[in-house]
RNA sequence: GGAGAGAUGGCAGAGUGGUUGAAUGCGGCGGUCUUGAAAACCGUUGUACCUUAACAGGUACCGGGGGUUCGAAUCCCUCUCUCUCCGCCA
Protein backbone atom coordinates (compact mmCIF):
# COMPACT_ATOMS: atom_id res chain seq x y z
CA UNK A 1 0.00 0.00 0.00
CA UNK A 2 1.31 3.62 -0.75
CA UNK A 3 2.06 6.41 1.68
CA UNK A 4 -0.86 9.14 1.56
CA UNK A 5 1.87 11.13 2.28
CA UNK A 6 3.66 10.81 -0.70
CA UNK A 7 0.45 10.72 -3.11
CA UNK A 8 0.33 14.49 -1.65
CA UNK A 9 3.83 15.54 -1.42
CA UNK A 10 4.90 14.34 -4.99
CA UNK A 11 1.74 13.43 -6.36
CA UNK A 12 3.60 13.91 -10.30
CA UNK A 13 6.41 11.23 -9.41
CA UNK A 14 2.97 8.68 -8.33
CA UNK A 15 1.53 9.46 -11.33
CA UNK A 16 4.62 8.82 -13.05
CA UNK A 17 4.93 5.57 -10.86
CA UNK A 18 1.76 4.26 -11.60
CA UNK A 19 1.78 5.15 -15.40
CA UNK A 20 4.83 2.83 -15.81
CA UNK A 21 3.51 -0.21 -14.42
CA UNK A 22 0.19 0.42 -17.06
CA UNK A 23 -2.56 1.24 -13.73
CA UNK A 24 -5.41 2.69 -16.24
CA UNK A 25 -7.34 5.95 -14.28
CA UNK A 26 -4.48 6.56 -12.52
CA UNK A 27 -4.80 10.30 -12.70
CA UNK A 28 -9.13 9.54 -11.53
CA UNK A 29 -7.58 7.32 -8.22
CA UNK A 30 -5.61 9.96 -7.17
CA UNK A 31 -7.31 13.21 -7.36
CA UNK A 32 -10.01 10.80 -5.35
CA UNK A 33 -7.95 9.71 -3.03
CA UNK A 34 -6.50 13.50 -2.04
CA UNK A 35 -9.62 14.69 -1.74
CA UNK A 36 -10.82 12.14 0.08
CA UNK A 37 -7.92 12.26 2.72
CA UNK A 38 -8.81 16.08 3.07
CA UNK A 39 -12.31 15.15 3.81
CA UNK A 40 -11.06 12.80 5.84
CA UNK A 41 -8.77 15.27 7.68
CA UNK A 42 -11.68 17.96 8.02
CA UNK A 43 -13.86 15.35 10.06
CA UNK A 44 -11.33 13.98 12.23
CA UNK A 45 -10.92 17.65 13.60
CA UNK A 46 -14.34 18.33 13.92
CA UNK A 47 -14.94 15.22 15.80
CA UNK A 48 -11.99 15.60 18.07
CA UNK A 49 -13.18 18.84 19.10
CA UNK A 50 -16.18 17.70 20.26
CA UNK A 51 -15.17 14.36 21.83
CA UNK A 52 -13.18 17.25 23.89
CA UNK A 53 -15.88 19.30 24.70
CA UNK A 54 -17.51 16.27 25.93
CA UNK A 55 -14.62 15.26 28.01
CA UNK A 56 -14.50 18.93 29.75
CA UNK A 57 -18.08 18.56 30.03
CA UNK A 58 -17.91 15.18 31.72
CA UNK A 59 -15.27 16.30 34.40
CA UNK A 60 -17.58 19.10 35.37
CA UNK A 61 -20.39 16.90 35.97
CA UNK A 62 -17.91 14.59 37.63
CA UNK A 63 -16.58 17.60 40.20
CA UNK A 64 -20.65 19.13 40.75
CA UNK A 65 -21.43 15.06 41.57
CA UNK A 66 -18.56 15.69 44.28
CA UNK A 67 -19.52 18.74 45.89
CA UNK A 68 -22.90 17.17 46.30
CA UNK A 69 -24.36 20.38 43.64
CA UNK A 70 -26.30 17.43 42.02
CA UNK A 71 -29.10 20.07 40.19
CA UNK A 72 -26.40 21.79 38.62
CA UNK A 73 -24.92 18.84 37.04
CA UNK A 74 -28.11 17.56 35.73
CA UNK A 75 -28.69 20.51 34.00
CA UNK A 76 -25.14 20.12 31.94
CA UNK A 77 -26.36 16.61 31.04
CA UNK A 78 -28.51 17.38 27.71
CA UNK A 79 -25.84 19.39 26.14
CA UNK A 80 -23.40 16.33 26.62
CA UNK A 81 -26.42 14.76 25.64
CA UNK A 82 -26.42 16.59 22.07
CA UNK A 83 -22.76 17.08 21.45
CA UNK A 84 -22.79 12.97 21.50
CA UNK A 85 -25.06 12.73 18.51
CA UNK A 86 -23.49 15.17 16.17
CA UNK A 87 -20.01 13.79 17.37
CA UNK A 88 -22.23 10.32 16.36
CA UNK A 89 -23.10 11.61 12.60
CA UNK A 90 -19.36 12.84 12.23
CA UNK A 91 -18.00 9.67 12.74
CA UNK A 92 -20.55 7.67 10.28
CA UNK A 93 -19.58 9.80 7.82
CA UNK A 94 -15.86 9.87 8.94
CA UNK A 95 -16.09 5.72 8.41
CA UNK A 96 -17.38 5.74 4.98
CA UNK A 97 -14.82 8.28 4.05
CA UNK A 98 -11.70 6.13 5.28
CA UNK A 99 -13.64 3.13 3.75
CA UNK A 100 -13.72 4.93 0.32
CA UNK A 101 -10.28 5.90 0.79
CA UNK A 102 -8.75 2.51 1.96
CA UNK A 103 -10.99 0.85 -0.89
CA UNK A 104 -8.95 3.24 -3.32
CA UNK A 105 -5.57 3.42 -1.96
CA UNK A 106 -5.59 -1.00 -1.83
CA UNK A 107 -6.01 -0.32 -6.03
CA UNK A 108 -2.92 0.94 -6.65
CA UNK A 109 0.29 -0.48 -7.09
CA UNK A 110 3.45 0.36 -6.00
CA UNK A 111 5.88 2.40 -8.07
CA UNK A 112 8.50 1.13 -10.14
CA UNK A 113 12.23 1.84 -9.12
CA UNK A 114 13.67 4.49 -11.89
CA UNK A 115 16.13 1.60 -12.96
CA UNK A 116 12.63 -0.51 -14.03
CA UNK A 117 12.72 -0.40 -18.10
CA UNK A 118 9.26 0.59 -19.16
CA UNK A 119 7.36 -1.74 -21.35
CA UNK A 120 3.68 -3.49 -21.15
CA UNK A 121 4.94 -7.18 -20.85
CA UNK A 122 7.23 -9.78 -20.87
CA UNK A 123 8.69 -9.50 -24.24
CA UNK A 124 10.11 -5.96 -22.83
CA UNK A 125 11.82 -6.77 -19.93
CA UNK A 126 15.64 -6.60 -20.10
CA UNK A 127 17.66 -9.15 -19.82
CA UNK A 128 20.77 -8.29 -17.30
CA UNK A 129 22.76 -11.24 -17.48
CA UNK A 130 23.08 -14.45 -18.78
CA UNK A 131 25.40 -18.00 -17.52
CA UNK A 132 26.38 -21.07 -19.11
CA UNK A 133 26.03 -22.93 -22.53
CA UNK A 134 22.64 -23.90 -23.75
CA UNK A 135 23.20 -27.64 -23.81
CA UNK A 136 22.86 -29.12 -27.62
CA UNK A 137 20.24 -32.62 -27.26
CA UNK A 138 20.38 -35.29 -29.66
CA UNK A 139 16.85 -35.39 -31.71
CA UNK A 140 15.42 -37.88 -29.48
CA UNK A 141 15.89 -36.35 -26.21
CA UNK A 142 12.22 -36.00 -24.12
CA UNK A 143 10.67 -33.52 -22.54
CA UNK A 144 10.67 -33.58 -18.52
CA UNK A 145 7.41 -35.19 -18.69
CA UNK A 146 8.47 -38.35 -20.90
CA UNK A 147 11.51 -38.41 -18.62
CA UNK A 148 9.51 -38.54 -15.22
CA UNK A 149 7.31 -41.77 -16.76
CA UNK A 150 10.20 -43.23 -18.37
CA UNK A 151 12.00 -43.82 -15.09
CA UNK A 152 9.03 -43.96 -12.88
CA UNK A 153 9.82 -40.63 -10.45
CA UNK A 154 6.99 -38.36 -11.01
CA UNK A 155 3.33 -39.96 -11.68
CA UNK A 156 1.02 -36.92 -12.80
CA UNK A 157 -2.04 -39.37 -13.54
CA UNK A 158 -1.84 -40.85 -10.03
CA UNK A 159 -1.74 -37.24 -8.57
CA UNK A 160 -5.00 -36.63 -10.84
CA UNK A 161 -6.46 -39.86 -9.44
CA UNK A 162 -5.66 -38.59 -6.16
CA UNK A 163 -6.85 -34.95 -5.96
CA UNK A 164 -6.96 -33.44 -9.49
CA UNK A 165 -4.39 -31.81 -11.97
CA UNK A 166 -1.12 -30.43 -10.65
CA UNK A 167 -0.62 -32.26 -7.95
CA UNK A 168 2.02 -34.61 -9.06
CA UNK A 169 3.47 -37.99 -7.04
CA UNK A 170 6.94 -38.26 -6.45
CA UNK A 171 8.42 -41.68 -6.44
CA UNK A 172 11.72 -43.12 -5.39
CA UNK A 173 14.68 -41.41 -6.82
CA UNK A 174 12.53 -38.92 -7.93
CA UNK A 175 10.82 -38.21 -4.19
CA UNK A 176 14.33 -38.22 -3.10
CA UNK A 177 15.47 -35.92 -5.18
CA UNK A 178 12.84 -33.15 -4.13
CA UNK A 179 14.03 -33.78 -0.72
CA UNK A 180 17.66 -33.66 -1.77
CA UNK A 181 16.95 -29.85 -3.20
CA UNK A 182 15.14 -28.98 -0.24
CA UNK A 183 18.12 -29.80 1.89
CA UNK A 184 20.49 -28.07 -0.23
CA UNK A 185 19.12 -25.02 -0.82
CA UNK A 186 18.12 -24.72 3.11
CA UNK A 187 21.71 -25.22 4.13
CA UNK A 188 22.68 -22.96 1.32
CA UNK A 189 21.07 -20.04 2.56
CA UNK A 190 22.18 -21.00 6.24
CA UNK A 191 25.57 -20.81 5.36
CA UNK A 192 24.25 -16.83 3.48
CA UNK A 193 23.22 -16.03 7.26
CA UNK A 194 19.81 -16.85 6.89
CA UNK A 195 17.87 -17.92 9.72
CA UNK A 196 15.59 -21.01 9.38
CA UNK A 197 11.62 -20.87 9.68
CA UNK A 198 8.89 -22.82 9.36
CA UNK A 199 5.53 -21.08 9.04
CA UNK A 200 2.80 -22.26 8.99
CA UNK A 201 1.05 -22.97 5.34
CA UNK A 202 -2.39 -21.94 6.47
CA UNK A 203 -2.96 -18.21 7.24
CA UNK A 204 -5.28 -15.62 8.74
CA UNK A 205 -6.98 -12.80 6.48
CA UNK A 206 -4.82 -10.62 8.02
CA UNK A 207 -1.57 -12.32 6.53
CA UNK A 208 -3.52 -12.69 3.50
CA UNK A 209 -3.39 -8.47 3.19
CA UNK A 210 -0.31 -8.08 4.94
CA UNK A 211 2.16 -9.52 2.16
CA UNK A 212 -0.53 -7.93 -0.43
CA UNK A 213 -2.24 -11.24 -1.88
CA UNK A 214 -5.55 -9.89 0.10
CA UNK A 215 -7.80 -8.81 -2.35
CA UNK A 216 -5.45 -8.48 -5.23
CA UNK A 217 -4.83 -12.19 -5.65
CA UNK A 218 -7.98 -13.42 -3.62
CA UNK A 219 -9.13 -16.25 -6.73
CA UNK A 220 -5.49 -17.51 -6.81
CA UNK A 221 -5.37 -19.12 -3.21
CA UNK A 222 -7.22 -21.65 -1.99
CA UNK A 223 -9.42 -21.16 1.06
CA UNK A 224 -10.74 -23.10 3.76
CA UNK A 225 -14.33 -21.57 4.28
CA UNK A 226 -15.20 -23.32 7.86
CA UNK A 227 -12.10 -21.69 9.43
CA UNK A 228 -11.53 -19.08 7.39
CA UNK A 229 -7.63 -19.57 6.10
CA UNK A 230 -5.95 -19.19 3.28
CA UNK A 231 -3.12 -21.55 2.14
CA UNK A 232 -0.01 -20.16 1.61
CA UNK A 233 0.57 -19.70 -2.51
CA UNK A 234 4.33 -18.97 -0.72
CA UNK A 235 6.34 -18.42 2.05
CA UNK A 236 6.48 -14.92 1.91
CA UNK A 237 3.41 -14.88 3.45
CA UNK A 238 3.91 -15.68 6.78
CA UNK A 239 7.30 -15.28 7.08
CA UNK A 240 6.78 -11.51 6.47
CA UNK A 241 3.77 -11.43 8.79
CA UNK A 242 6.22 -12.39 11.87
CA UNK A 243 6.84 -8.88 11.60
CA UNK A 244 3.70 -7.81 10.78
CA UNK A 245 2.75 -4.92 13.68
CA UNK A 246 6.92 -4.77 15.24
CA UNK A 247 8.92 -2.48 16.08
CA UNK A 248 12.37 -3.78 15.58
CA UNK A 249 15.40 -2.19 17.14
CA UNK A 250 17.90 -0.50 14.92
CA UNK A 251 20.98 -3.52 15.27
CA UNK A 252 18.11 -6.54 14.58
CA UNK A 253 18.48 -5.29 10.95
CA UNK A 254 19.30 -6.75 8.67
CA UNK A 255 16.26 -9.05 9.12
CA UNK A 256 17.59 -12.46 7.21
CA UNK A 257 14.87 -15.41 7.05
CA UNK A 258 14.86 -18.37 4.91
CA UNK A 259 12.18 -20.85 5.21
CA UNK A 260 11.09 -24.18 3.12
CA UNK A 261 7.01 -25.00 2.29
CA UNK A 262 4.95 -26.00 -0.23
CA UNK A 263 3.32 -23.73 -1.77
CA UNK A 264 -0.17 -24.01 -2.96
CA UNK A 265 -1.64 -22.03 -5.89
CA UNK A 266 -4.82 -22.11 -8.03
CA UNK A 267 -3.67 -20.93 -10.87
CA UNK A 268 -6.79 -20.01 -12.59
CA UNK A 269 -6.90 -19.04 -15.90
CA UNK A 270 -4.05 -21.24 -16.71
CA UNK A 271 -3.99 -23.76 -19.61
CA UNK A 272 -1.89 -25.77 -22.80
CA UNK A 273 1.83 -25.83 -22.82
CA UNK A 274 2.86 -23.66 -20.13
CA UNK A 275 0.79 -26.36 -17.19
CA UNK A 276 2.01 -29.21 -18.97
CA UNK A 277 4.26 -31.25 -16.74
CA UNK A 278 6.31 -29.42 -13.78
CA UNK A 279 5.93 -26.32 -15.74
CA UNK A 280 2.76 -25.19 -13.71
CA UNK A 281 1.59 -26.66 -10.75
CA UNK A 282 -1.36 -26.31 -7.70
CA UNK A 283 0.94 -28.14 -4.97
CA UNK A 284 4.94 -27.43 -5.29
CA UNK A 285 7.70 -27.19 -2.80
CA UNK A 286 10.04 -23.80 -2.19
CA UNK A 287 12.63 -22.31 -0.32
CA UNK A 288 12.05 -18.62 0.05
CA UNK A 289 14.35 -16.01 1.11
CA UNK A 290 13.27 -12.91 2.66
CA UNK A 291 14.58 -9.86 3.96
CA UNK A 292 13.33 -6.82 6.34
CA UNK A 293 16.26 -3.83 5.52
CA UNK A 294 17.40 -0.06 6.14
CA UNK A 295 16.03 1.69 3.37
CA UNK A 296 18.76 3.01 2.20
CA UNK A 297 20.26 -0.54 2.13
CA UNK A 298 17.69 -2.29 0.14
CA UNK A 299 19.14 -1.90 -3.22
CA UNK A 300 22.18 -2.95 -2.61
CA UNK A 301 20.02 -6.03 -0.55
CA UNK A 302 18.43 -6.97 -3.68
CA UNK A 303 21.76 -7.22 -6.19
CA UNK A 304 23.31 -9.58 -2.98
CA UNK A 305 20.06 -11.78 -3.09
CA UNK A 306 20.25 -11.88 -7.17
CA UNK A 307 23.52 -12.92 -7.13
CA UNK A 308 23.07 -15.27 -4.27
CA UNK A 309 20.29 -16.92 -6.47
CA UNK A 310 22.28 -17.17 -9.23
CA UNK A 311 25.01 -19.17 -7.30
CA UNK A 312 22.51 -21.57 -6.59
CA UNK A 313 22.34 -21.97 -10.35
CA UNK A 314 25.31 -22.48 -10.68
CA UNK A 315 26.42 -24.86 -8.23
CA UNK A 316 23.57 -27.13 -10.05
CA UNK A 317 25.34 -26.15 -13.15
CA UNK A 318 22.42 -25.18 -15.08
CA UNK A 319 22.52 -22.23 -17.58
CA UNK A 320 19.71 -19.36 -16.58
CA UNK A 321 19.41 -15.82 -17.41
CA UNK A 322 18.40 -13.07 -15.38
CA UNK A 323 15.67 -10.60 -16.41
CA UNK A 324 14.52 -7.19 -15.05
CA UNK A 325 10.94 -6.89 -15.81
CA UNK A 326 9.80 -4.06 -17.27
CA UNK A 327 6.79 -1.93 -15.33
CA UNK A 328 4.01 -3.46 -17.25
CA UNK A 329 4.87 -7.07 -16.10
CA UNK A 330 5.48 -6.41 -12.45
CA UNK A 331 3.65 -8.01 -9.55
CA UNK A 332 1.91 -5.50 -8.18
CA UNK A 333 4.14 -4.85 -5.06
CA UNK A 334 7.00 -4.68 -6.19
CA UNK A 335 9.69 -1.60 -6.73
CA UNK A 336 12.10 -3.88 -8.83
CA UNK A 337 11.91 -7.39 -9.67
CA UNK A 338 14.31 -9.56 -11.19
CA UNK A 339 13.29 -12.83 -12.51
CA UNK A 340 15.92 -15.94 -12.90
CA UNK A 341 15.12 -18.06 -15.63
CA UNK A 342 16.70 -21.90 -16.45
CA UNK A 343 16.79 -22.84 -19.70
CA UNK A 344 14.98 -26.16 -20.35
CA UNK A 345 16.92 -27.78 -23.32
CA UNK A 346 13.99 -30.53 -24.41
CA UNK A 347 10.93 -27.72 -23.94
CA UNK A 348 13.48 -24.90 -25.67
CA UNK A 349 12.09 -22.20 -23.29
CA UNK A 350 13.34 -20.58 -20.21
CA UNK A 351 11.59 -21.22 -17.36
CA UNK A 352 11.33 -18.80 -14.47
CA UNK A 353 12.47 -20.46 -11.03
CA UNK A 354 13.14 -17.54 -9.05
CA UNK A 355 11.69 -13.78 -8.90
CA UNK A 356 13.60 -11.32 -6.35
CA UNK A 357 11.80 -8.41 -5.45
CA UNK A 358 12.26 -5.01 -3.71
CA UNK A 359 8.59 -3.86 -2.18
CA UNK A 360 10.69 -0.94 -0.39
CA UNK A 361 7.75 0.52 1.95
CA UNK A 362 5.18 -1.05 -0.32
CA UNK A 363 4.61 -4.63 2.08
CA UNK A 364 5.86 -2.93 5.45
CA UNK A 365 3.36 0.27 5.13
CA UNK A 366 0.57 -2.48 5.53
CA UNK A 367 2.23 -4.64 7.93
CA UNK A 368 3.37 -1.82 9.68
CA UNK A 369 6.92 -3.06 10.34
CA UNK A 370 9.06 -0.45 11.41
CA UNK A 371 11.93 0.62 13.11
CA UNK A 372 14.11 2.77 15.58
CA UNK A 373 16.44 4.98 13.46
CA UNK A 374 19.16 6.04 15.73
CA UNK A 375 17.83 9.20 16.15
CA UNK A 376 14.87 7.12 18.41
CA UNK A 377 12.76 8.39 15.59
CA UNK A 378 10.30 5.23 13.90
CA UNK A 379 10.21 4.49 9.82
CA UNK A 380 9.28 2.00 7.92
CA UNK A 381 11.39 -0.97 6.88
CA UNK A 382 12.09 -2.24 3.35
CA UNK A 383 10.84 -5.58 2.92
CA UNK A 384 12.13 -8.04 0.04
CA UNK A 385 12.10 -11.39 -0.98
CA UNK A 386 13.04 -14.00 -3.41
CA UNK A 387 12.53 -18.01 -4.21
CA UNK A 388 15.84 -19.55 -3.53
CA UNK A 389 14.10 -21.61 -5.19
CA UNK A 390 11.15 -23.19 -6.86
CA UNK A 391 11.66 -26.59 -7.10
CA UNK A 392 9.14 -28.01 -10.11
CA UNK A 393 10.81 -26.35 -12.90
CA UNK A 394 14.36 -26.80 -11.73
CA UNK A 395 13.81 -30.50 -11.58
CA UNK A 396 12.17 -30.13 -14.87
CA UNK A 397 15.17 -28.54 -16.11
CA UNK A 398 17.45 -30.67 -14.78
CA UNK A 399 15.84 -33.66 -15.88
CA UNK A 400 15.87 -32.73 -19.46
CA UNK A 401 19.09 -30.93 -19.12
CA UNK A 402 21.10 -33.92 -17.90
CA UNK A 403 19.47 -36.86 -19.57
CA UNK A 404 21.95 -39.14 -21.11
CA UNK A 405 21.92 -42.57 -22.66
CA UNK A 406 23.15 -44.10 -19.21
CA UNK A 407 19.54 -41.79 -17.44
CA UNK A 408 19.82 -38.71 -15.66
CA UNK A 409 23.02 -37.58 -14.65
CA UNK A 410 22.94 -35.49 -10.76
CA UNK A 411 25.07 -32.05 -10.50
CA UNK A 412 27.81 -33.08 -8.70
CA UNK A 413 26.85 -30.89 -5.80
CA UNK A 414 23.53 -32.54 -5.13
CA UNK A 415 24.92 -35.92 -4.78
CA UNK A 416 25.37 -35.70 -1.11
CA UNK A 417 22.46 -35.18 -0.65
CA UNK A 418 20.64 -37.44 -3.21
CA UNK A 419 23.29 -40.52 -2.43
CA UNK A 420 22.88 -41.31 -6.22
CA UNK A 421 24.70 -40.13 -9.60
CA UNK A 422 22.56 -41.23 -11.65
CA UNK A 423 18.78 -41.39 -12.22
CA UNK A 424 18.12 -44.96 -14.48
C1' G B 1 -16.00 -30.95 21.55
C1' G B 2 -17.75 -29.93 27.17
C1' A B 3 -16.85 -27.09 32.04
C1' G B 4 -14.22 -23.23 34.51
C1' A B 5 -10.48 -19.09 34.88
C1' G B 6 -8.14 -15.22 32.49
C1' A B 7 -6.26 -11.30 28.60
C1' U B 8 -3.63 -4.11 31.44
C1' G B 9 2.51 -0.36 28.88
C1' G B 10 9.22 -3.88 26.60
C1' C B 11 8.33 -7.56 30.83
C1' A B 12 6.12 -8.53 35.72
C1' G B 13 1.93 -6.69 38.14
C1' A B 14 -1.94 -3.00 40.79
C1' G B 15 -6.29 -0.83 39.52
C1' U B 16 -13.96 -2.69 39.57
C1' G B 17 -17.66 3.82 36.95
C1' G B 18 -15.21 10.40 37.70
C1' U B 19 -7.93 14.71 36.25
C1' U B 20 -5.85 6.79 35.28
C1' G B 21 -2.09 7.03 29.53
C1' A B 22 -2.79 4.22 33.80
C1' A B 23 0.40 2.81 40.80
C1' U B 24 4.67 -0.20 41.85
C1' G B 25 8.87 -3.30 40.47
C1' C B 26 12.21 -4.85 36.58
C1' G B 27 14.28 -3.51 32.04
C1' G B 28 15.77 0.70 28.56
C1' C B 29 17.77 5.73 27.96
C1' G B 30 20.19 10.29 30.16
C1' G B 31 22.79 12.28 34.39
C1' U B 32 25.51 12.54 39.36
C1' C B 33 29.40 9.78 41.70
C1' U B 34 33.98 6.80 39.75
C1' U B 35 40.57 6.30 36.69
C1' G B 36 36.76 2.89 34.43
C1' A B 37 32.75 -0.23 35.70
C1' A B 38 29.26 -1.94 39.28
C1' A B 39 26.28 -0.28 43.24
C1' A B 40 23.62 3.89 44.95
C1' C B 41 20.95 8.28 43.88
C1' C B 42 18.26 11.79 40.43
C1' G B 43 15.64 12.33 35.93
C1' U B 44 13.32 10.10 31.72
C1' U B 45 10.71 6.19 29.26
C1' G B 46 4.34 3.65 24.27
C1' U B 47 1.76 3.98 19.48
C1' A B 48 -1.28 6.30 15.91
C1' C B 49 -3.94 10.40 14.23
C1' C B 50 -5.70 15.79 13.97
C1' U B 51 -4.54 21.26 14.49
C1' U B 52 0.17 24.37 14.21
C1' A B 53 5.53 27.59 10.38
C1' A B 54 7.07 26.42 15.26
C1' C B 55 6.30 26.31 20.54
C1' A B 56 2.35 23.76 21.87
C1' G B 57 -2.58 21.79 22.06
C1' G B 58 -6.23 18.01 21.12
C1' U B 59 -8.19 12.86 20.08
C1' A B 60 -7.95 7.59 20.30
C1' C B 61 -5.85 3.10 22.17
C1' C B 62 -5.82 -1.38 29.01
C1' G B 63 -7.04 -8.70 23.45
C1' G B 64 -10.88 -7.37 18.80
C1' G B 65 -15.87 -5.51 17.83
C1' G B 66 -20.50 -3.57 19.75
C1' G B 67 -23.58 -1.57 23.88
C1' U B 68 -25.09 1.00 28.75
C1' U B 69 -23.68 6.02 30.90
C1' C B 70 -22.96 13.04 31.22
C1' G B 71 -18.43 9.92 32.00
C1' A B 72 -15.84 2.99 31.06
C1' A B 73 -9.39 -0.30 31.87
C1' U B 74 -13.56 -0.76 35.43
C1' C B 75 -20.68 -2.64 33.99
C1' C B 76 -23.31 -5.63 29.79
C1' C B 77 -23.15 -8.46 24.96
C1' U B 78 -20.16 -10.84 21.35
C1' C B 79 -15.79 -12.71 18.96
C1' U B 80 -10.67 -14.26 19.28
C1' C B 81 -6.79 -16.12 22.06
C1' U B 82 -4.33 -18.26 26.58
C1' C B 83 -4.46 -21.40 30.95
C1' U B 84 -6.79 -25.54 34.10
C1' C B 85 -9.93 -29.97 34.18
C1' C B 86 -12.70 -33.68 31.14
C1' G B 87 -13.23 -36.06 26.23
C1' C B 88 -10.73 -37.24 21.53
C1' C B 89 -6.04 -37.76 19.11
C1' A B 90 -0.46 -37.86 15.40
Amino acid sequence: MLQIQLIIEDKERVLRGLKKKRLKDAEKYIQEIIELDQKRKQLITQSNEIKNNINVLSKQIGDLFKSEKKEEAEKLKPTSIELKGREAQIDTELKHIETALHNTLVLLPNLPHSSVPDGACAEENEIVFQYGNIPVLSSDALCHWDLADKYGIINFELGVKLTGAGFPVYRGKGAKLQRALINFFLDEALKNDYIEIEPPVLVNEDSGFGTGQLPDKDGQMYYVEKDQLYLIPTAEVPITNIYRDVILKENELPVKNCGYTLCFRREAGSYGKEVRGLNRLHQFDKVEIVQIVRPEESYEVIEEMREYVASLLKMLELPFRTVKLCGGDMSFASALTYDMEVYSAAQKRWLEVSSVSNFETFQTNRLKCRFKDKNGKTLLTHSLNGSALALPRIVAALLENNQAERGIKIPPVLVPYTGFEWID
